[in-house]
DNA sequence: AAGGTGACAGTTT
DNA sequence: TAAACTGCCACCT
């Protein structure tokens, strides 16, 4: 379908665990590409309808404001999703974001 | 082939 | 301390 860093971005998204959340740019230094940060975005966008669906709701960026809620359906969707899992989110900014933040380079560290 | 874009991030005012 | 500026690089037209 579509290159390889496509794929690497959801498959690292994939393992995000329920609850948890990261952000742009850790993938993309766990991906050895810590300036694209922006091209993982750019990857969320493409990420509509893809086959096994991703948690593109637990990726925000570095100061966890959900900077890619417009991008869902509605607009809240992304923060119900979130709150659904029991993250509290305040004015599209996660409360206590270093307490839920899942780093892969550090949570995989492979 | 060439230039523009952005669901970011770091640096400088 | 907060706002603005600048790199960045993979993708798109």
């Amino acid at each position: 379908m579509h290159s390889d860093f496509f794929r690497n971005v959801y498959e690292v998204v994939s393992l995000i665990p329920f609850g948890r959340v990261t952000s742009y740019g850790a993938i993309a230094r766990y991906l050895g590409a810590a300036k694209s940060a922006r091209t993982v975005g750019y990857a969320m966008n493409a990420a509509h309808g893809l086959i096994p669906p991703i948690p593109a709701h637990r990726v925000v960026n570095r100061i966890g404001v959900l900077s890619g809620k417009h991008h869902f359906g509605e607009p809240n969707q992304m923060q119900i999703l979130l709150e659904s899992e029991g993250i509290e989110i305040e004015n599209d900014q996660i409360k206590n974001f270093e307490k839920h933040f899942w780093d892969p380079n550090q949570e995989l560290n492979l």
